[in-house]
RNA sequence: CGGGGUGUAGCGUAGUCCGGUUAGCGCGCCUGGUUUGGGACCAGGAGGUCGAUGGUUCGAAUCCAUUCACCCCGACCA
């Protein structure tokens, strides 16, 4: 199953796309540009949604679900929204079927072409907004906290599993606020949680900032990220908060009355974050033998496996594995006993290990022999022998291990390659060490498409609290306050 | 959407230039037996409209045309 598997020296966008596949996590569909998620890279998906969904409720945040269509004239009510959108949009067009008159298959029925086409959804803004009119008359319907669980589509030229495809998996909170300053808090706090379950779930460290004009959402005030640096050193935008002020308020009409018995538009946030992370995880810490995941999304956490010559060894393991397994469940810790009699132990350590399972256990003659197992962990590919009474405290233990050495091994990853220029000549050549390169920028628009038609580096982040320091900007020379981060992305 | 490449069994491939028996091999799969502490071994077996459509030909995996999918590079992309 992982044999010819490419090693991330050789090709490392050949590697990922092995990984994903052999891994089992998702493969191309009949559809172009759409992926088969399969089960085992589902499980993966859930513990995320599981997590952030805790998390968003804790915040005060409630789930609701709106339409996937959206009639055609609801996008073009917020200007830069229908820009930023229109050329990767799916549209239905008719709403039936026939027999081909040729007696060749079937056809769309031209006389059941729509009134107004449908947009599938590539963000639901719009049609919440619309929606938002109808629940919004007084200060006293706010805030409105709503998150929704959903497919969206965007009709991309070029994809990959997981990173970019046509249709993916997502979460968009839509909040809608009588105060800016209300507004700002929200998308603030938004982008912490990302932050939190980025880097305390997921074990990828990220850093915080506010996107540059050109990166902006389509129709935000303000875009904030959280952007993680891959093991190739591109970056990867992992989350976007974004602060969209009253502009989809004004464009759809969404106005409430003050205290002060004052009429005035609403303010807005969204937030997002999509399967897109299922790619960042994989990035960020899986190596040449297979993947490796973090203790707390992984949906196997422990691999037992026993080992033995004749059927009749495997009661007298089964019987101490019985005895671990309810140690370990009591804790919260999922497992699997493998006693499979189809493949053979080594098989199996390849498995799990191609897998990403955090800990595996081996069980055998000589263990019940001495009263210890074999426990091995996948981040590091070390193993111990540890006495059978100790083992459930051991593995728990290990987990959180394995959990925190994935968070610092990434942190120390980043931090080594993340550099600074002050010189166009020594942008350059840092941006091609790959990773983070801080340099400053005299703030227009213009400056930043240049550099990024120059190098293919944009500005990933502006960071939210910037040490000032006065310097000149790499391209042009022009003053500018603190440094900026630049990358090539995906 | 532009340039290049690849489509042969579940996966990886030989054969394609130069048309000619029953399309070959490895992995995987099925059956039986022996095995089992890092991807076991032996024996037997199943599995193919050669990506699709149309054409040339006595005859097409092979030549021609069209088309689809995937990969790489570019354009595009919150």
């Amino acid at each position: 199953m992982a044999k010819n598997f490419s090693s991330r020296e050789e090709n490392y966008s050949q590697w990922y796309n092995d990984l994903v596949i052999k891994a089992d996590l998702a493969e191309n569909s009949a559809v172009r540009g759409c992926m088969v998620i399969k089960p085992y890279g589902y499980a993966i998906w859930e513990k995320m949604q599981q997590a952030l969904d805790t998390m968003f409720k804790e915040t005060g945040h409630v789930n609701a679900y709106f339409p996937l269509f959206i009639p055609k004239s609801f996008f073009s009510k917020e200007a830069s929204h229908v820009e930023g959108f229109a050329k990767e949009c799916a549209v239905v067009t008719h709403y039936r079927l026939k027999n081909d008159p040729d007696g060749k298959g079937i056809i769309v029925d031209p006389d059941a072409k729509l009134e107004e086409e449908l947009i599938v959804r590539p963000t639901s803004e719009t049609i919440i907004w619309d929606t938002y009119r109808n629940w919004i008359q007084s200060y006293r319907d706010l805030p409105i906290l709503v998150n929704q669980w959903a497919n969206v589509v965007r009709w991309e030229m070029r994809t990959r599993l997981f990173l970019r495809t046509a249709e993916f998996l997502w979460q968009e909170g839509h909040t809608a606020h009588a105060t800016s300053d209300e507004a700002l808090a929200e998308a603030r706090q938004m982008l912490d949680v990302y932050t939190n379950f980025a880097e305390n779930w997921m074990a990828v460290p990220v850093l915080k900032g506010v996107k540059s004009p050109n990166e902006r959402f389509a129709g935000a005030i303000e875009t904030f990220c959280i952007e993680a640096m891959m093991q190739d050193g591109k970056a990867l935008q992992a989350g976007t908060s974004h602060f969209l002020g009253q502009n989809f308020a004004k464009a759809f009409d969404v106005k409430f009355l003050s205290k002060e018995n004052q009429l005035d538009y609403v303010w807005a946030t969204s937030w997002g974050v999509s399967t897109r992370l299922m790619g960042a995880l994989v990035m960020s810490h899986s190596d040449d033998n297979g993947l490796v995941l973090p203790p707390k999304l992984a949906p196997i956490q422990v691999a037992i496996i026993p080992i033995y010559r004749k059927i009749e060894q495997l009661g007298p393991i089964s019987e101490k594995v019985d005895v671990l397994t309810k140690e370990l469940k009591a804790k919260g810790i999922s497992v699997k006993f493998d006693s499979r009699d189809s493949y053979t132990p080594g098989w199996k350590f390849n498995e799990y290990e191609f897998k990403g399972v955090p800990v595996r256990v081996a069980i055998g003659p000589r263990d019940l022999e001495n009263g210890t197992a074999e426990v091995a962990r996948r981040d590091n590919l070390t193993k111990e022998i540890v006495p059978f009474d100790r083992l459930a405290e051991y593995i728990t233990d290990l987990l959180d291990q394995i959990q925190s050495n994935l968070f610092e091994r990434a942190r120390l990853f980043r931090d080594a390659n993340t550099r600074s220029a002050d010189t166009w000549e020594e942008f350059i050549a840092k941006l091609d060490e790959g990773g983070f390169v801080k340099a400053h920028w005299d703030g227009t628009p213009e400056t930043e498409q240049k550099i990024k038609d120059i190098t293919k580096a944009t500005i990933r982040l502006i960071p939210l609290t910037p040490d000032p320091e006065a310097g000149k900007c790499i391209l042009t020379g022009n003053p500018s306050p603190h440094r900026v981060l630049f990358a090539r992305a995906y």
